[in-house]
Parts: structure tokens; C-alpha cells; sequence
DNA sequence: CATATATATTGACAACTATCAATATATTAT
DNA sequence: ATAATATATTGATAGTTGTCAATATATATG
């Protein structure tokens, strides 16, 4: 695995480290929902809101359709199992860590 | 699901959310390792491998056994899969999700 | 005891981010 | 047109953290 895609991984987890993302997941997994009724939710202000809508948009997790002035999310799911299928390669032993890959030189 | 479960999980993603810890999860999965042998594959310095280990023992994710001047590090398999588990229960339509025990007020 | 190696800790710094109030934009209803 | 509602954006701020050099501790070896 190359060095990139640690780090790529490693940006979806920062953004689902956030405890009220989380509970947005957990939410829209349910069923599709717009920005207002999510927020009824939480205890959190709107622009707050806002903004984790949009990074859980732009990193792919998240996806939204607009009808009338209600903005309405949901999950893609075929992201969230990609992103569980590289977290098993990663705490797994499988042929492509780069411990395989990269030759070393320990004094052991 | 308690707003506190939420964090305890936030936390472990976030502890997953770095590059480098990653690479090192990635590593011991495949074979218990001490860490000078880890840091021959990594390209940062020593005190901050040291950190990181700290960050993956304190959280749970990783264990360690000393041996003479060696402290080798694996991966606590069933603490990764309570994790999924509870990722799974998250991004699915679960009767646990407190969007069915919160009532909330509407206007929709 | 002295030296070398393995690991941990401390302190400092730069970068990032969750949050809010205020404001802006868009749409609907009266 | 005006008011109300839904959502997004813009600063500003406080808190967190990954990194390193320097230092400390622990163990083995000669």
C-alpha cells in the first residue's frame, strides 16, 4: 500500500472522528433526512451543522439532493464498505503491507 | 446509542485518523515487531514513534511484552473487531440508532 | 565501570479544526 | 413585494496534536 493512500484513509477516519458526525451517520443510515430535521437532532447550531455536512459531502461519504429549499442526505454505502474493506487489509496480514515490499536493513 | 459512545468511538477514529499510525497498524498485523524494527520502515524519528505506540497502547488498539531492552508490539485483534462492529452498527439501519428514542419536534 | 543500544519523556512550535454569531443566499407563502 | 423558513458562508477563537531535538531511563556487553 502506497504511502498516499495511508493518508487518504486516513482522512476519512479524521472525519469520522467528530462524535456529532457520527451521530449524523447514524442518523441518514436510518433513513434520508434533510438539514433541518438532522438538526433537531443534535444540540448543535445550524451553521455548525453546515459545515459538517460538508465535509462529510466532500470526502465522499455523504451525498445530497436538493428539492425545493430542503437539502436532503444520505449515505453511500458502497463508500462506507470500501472504506471498511481497506481497514481490514490494513489489520490484516495481507501480501500488499509494505513490509513486504520495502527492504530494510535491521541491526537485529 | 449514549453521546458518550459516540465520543469513545470518535476517539478511536481519531487515534486511525493518522497516516502514520496506519502504517504501523498495517505493519504488526502482519507480525508482532519492536519498535526499532518498525522505525526502520518508517521515515520519522525515533521520539515520535514512541508517541505514536503510546497513542495506539493507551487506546487499546495495540498491546506490548518487554523483553531485555526490546518492547515488541501487536495488534489487540478483538478490540479492532468490536470497533467494526460497532462502526457496522452505525452506518446501518439499526432499532439502537437515537433517532427511534429521541422524540423530536418538527415542523415538516 | 564505561559504552552502546532500545525506548520513553519533555518542551516547544506549527498546523489544523470544531464551534459560534453574524451574515448571505435561496425558496416558498401570504 | 414582504415575511418566513432552509441552508451556506464568513470570520474569529479556543483547543488539540504531530513533529522534532534534547534528555532521561533501562538493559546488555566488553
Amino acid at each position: 500500500m502506497k504511502d498516499s493512500e495511508y493518508k487518504d484513509i486516513g482522512k476519512l477516519f479524521k472525519v469520522l472522528s467528530d462524535p456529532v458526525r457520527l451521530q449524523i451517520i447514524d442518523l441518514i443510515s436510518c433513513k434520508e433526512m434533510c438539514a433541518c430535521e438532522i438538526l433537531e437532532f443534535l444540540s448543535i447550531s445550524q451553521s455548525t451543522l453546515s459545515h459538517h455536512m460538508k465535509v462529510l459531502k466532500e470526502c465522499g461519504i455523504v451525498t445530497s439532493r436538493k428539492d425545493a429549499t430542503w437539502v436532503y442526505y444520505s449515505i453511500v454505502t458502497e463508500f462506507i464498505n470500501d472504506l471498511k474493506e481497506k481497514f481490514n487489509n490494513i489489520t490484516s496480514d495481507t501480501s500488499d503491507c509494505f513490509c513486504y515490499t520495502i527492504k530494510i536493513e535491521c541491526k537485529k
